[in-house]
DNA sequence: GCCAACGTTGGC
DNA sequence: GCCAACGTTGGC
């Protein structure tokens, strides 16, 4: 089993909204790396720690795990999403998606100025200067530490 | 294939 | 809103 980082705007997709829906597809993607770490990497039961970006506290608000494994990710062949592409085919989707659905809410969020700050977590390209990747591989021992946290 | 221009991410 | 860092695009 696999752990990941995923990185969410919270006034886009938050960790509530996943409470509230129980699944969802991660579309909207469209970075080839990140992509590829769902397409080829991501499997069933792996888990995922939420993370809210772009927002007043960033940091670690869930956990979530992979509810189904890659498909093509539908929003890339809607015409009326911001996700379209054009280049996009059914025949040839550029784009894929895995779902994920949700573990837990965090009593509090385990914030960015905590990682950066906690022993064994300053190898995460979360803490890394220009690091912008949306999802990240998480390794075990530093999931453990941020399990600790909350 | 190079690289300048442009767009996006995301913390602050 | 600023801006550094990075990814993508497209002309050549």
């Amino acid at each position: 089993m696999n752990y990941w980082l995923m990185k969410s705007e919270p006034d886009v997709f938050s960790i509530d909204n996943l409470k509230t829906k129980k699944k969802s597809g991660w579309d909207g993607v469209r970075n080839y790396q990140a992509r590829n770490f769902m397409r080829d990497d991501m499997k069933l039961g792996d888990v995922v720690l939420f993370y809210h970006s772009s927002c007043e506290v960033p940091g670690v608000a869930g956990l979530a795990k992979v509810s189904k494994t890659s498909h093509p990710d539908p929003s890339q062949f809607d015409s009326k999403s911001e996700y379209y592409d054009p280049k996009a085919t059914k025949e040839a989707p550029r784009w894929f998606m895995v779902e994920v659905e949700f573990v837990e809410k965090f009593d509090h969020v385990i914030t960015l100025t905590e990682i950066k700050n906690t022993k064994g977590l300053d190898k995460m390209p979360l803490v890394q200067k220009g690091s912008r990747l949306s999802i990240n591989p998480v390794t075990e021992q530093e999931f453990k530490i941020i399990k600790n946290l909350v």
